[in-house]
DNA sequence: AATTACCACAACCGCAAAATT
DNA sequence: AAATTTTGCGGTTGTGGTAAT
């Protein structure tokens, strides 16, 4: 299982040079910091096994773990977790995403509800290093409307195309679609769960691009399904008809953004 | 072959809400 | 009801891998 983790064979299983957390022997009873060990995942993962999730500061001291209870929370949530799907997000997913993050913003734990096996902290890295980079590249900012129009105008329609493609060569299984529920639109303004929320919201997009004059800006954008939807387009499936999309079915488009800011209709028109 | 720059992602941090005492 | 502890969230950072030079 740890083997996943594709950059932590050096650190994994040191035990001289640790440099993070445990500084010297005398001190071994100190909180470790940084990549876990396969040992550590062990550890975890029984003491999970035999007493369930949950209590993690209680968790962390009775494991024998020299973690803190968060970092034990962290990381069964976000790796050890048998639900947890490892891989590249399929188109489907990336699609979700893309919408999802234009109703809600950057609730990512919200976002990651509604994509069985993800976690937030890995949509969280998705936006943050495909989305967020091609926003600097065409230097706009992700929640302008420009770049929203972008990403509907090219990245969407690309992603359609990827999931055609797999679809007509190999029709994917019976997957469960994303129940979003009335409960699911945005809080008032001010609810406490939005702490952190508008820091990106504020679109200025003092920026004007000519999006008409655009070529298409996603031409380098790789595709990212490498696995050719063998990873999570397997077990989930985003709704798609011949009337588009129907994420809508069950939100209330009565949100602060002034609900879905791409429109989906007429994507086929692309 | 060595060095540098960039990328992806795991893990940490601070804060606030929720739960418990 | 207040204080304390636990849990969860979003932002940020650190590190290893890899492509480019």
């Amino acid at each position: 299982m740890a083997s996943h983790c594709k950059s932590k064979s050096k650190n994994q299983n040191q035990s001289s040079s640790e440099s993070f957390g445990v500084i010297e022997d005398d001190k071994i009873s100190e909180i470790r910091r940084g990549p876990w060990s396969v040992e550590e995942d062990s550890l975890l993962i029984h003491y999970i096994s035999v007493h369930g999730e949950g209590r993690w500061n209680l968790l962390a001291i009775r494991s024998g773990l020299r973690r803190t209870g968060k970092s034990c929370r962290l990381r069964w949530l976000n790796y050890l977790k048998p639900e947890v799907k490892r891989g590249n997000l399929s188109p489907q997913e990336q699609l979700l995403i893309l919408d999802l993050h234009s109703r809600w913003g950057n609730r990512w734990s919200k976002i990651a509800q509604q994509l069985p096996g993800r976690t937030d902290n890995e949509i969280k890295n998705y936006w943050r290093t495909r989305v967020q980079k091609q926003a600097k590249v065409l230097n706009i900012k992700t929640n302008s409307p420009e770049f929203k129009d972008i990403i509907s105008r090219f990245w969407i329609p690309r992603l359609f195309n990827q999931i055609n493609e797999c679809s007509s060569s190999s029709p994917p299984p019976p997957c469960p679609t994303p129940q979003l529920s009335d409960s699911d639109s945005l809080p008032a303004a001010g609810d406490g769960n939005r702490r952190h929320f508008d820091k990106e919201q504020n679109s200025t997009s003092s920026e004007s691009m000519g999006i008409s004059q655009v070529s298409d800006p996603f031409s380098d954008v790789p595709s990212w399904n490498h696995g050719g939807g063998e990873t999570a387009a397997e077990n989930f499936e985003y709704p798609i008809g011949d009337s588009g999309l129907q994420l809508t079915d069950g939100i209330d488009d009565d949100d602060s953004f002034g609900g879905c800011l791409w429109n989906f209709d007429g994507l086929w028109q692309f």
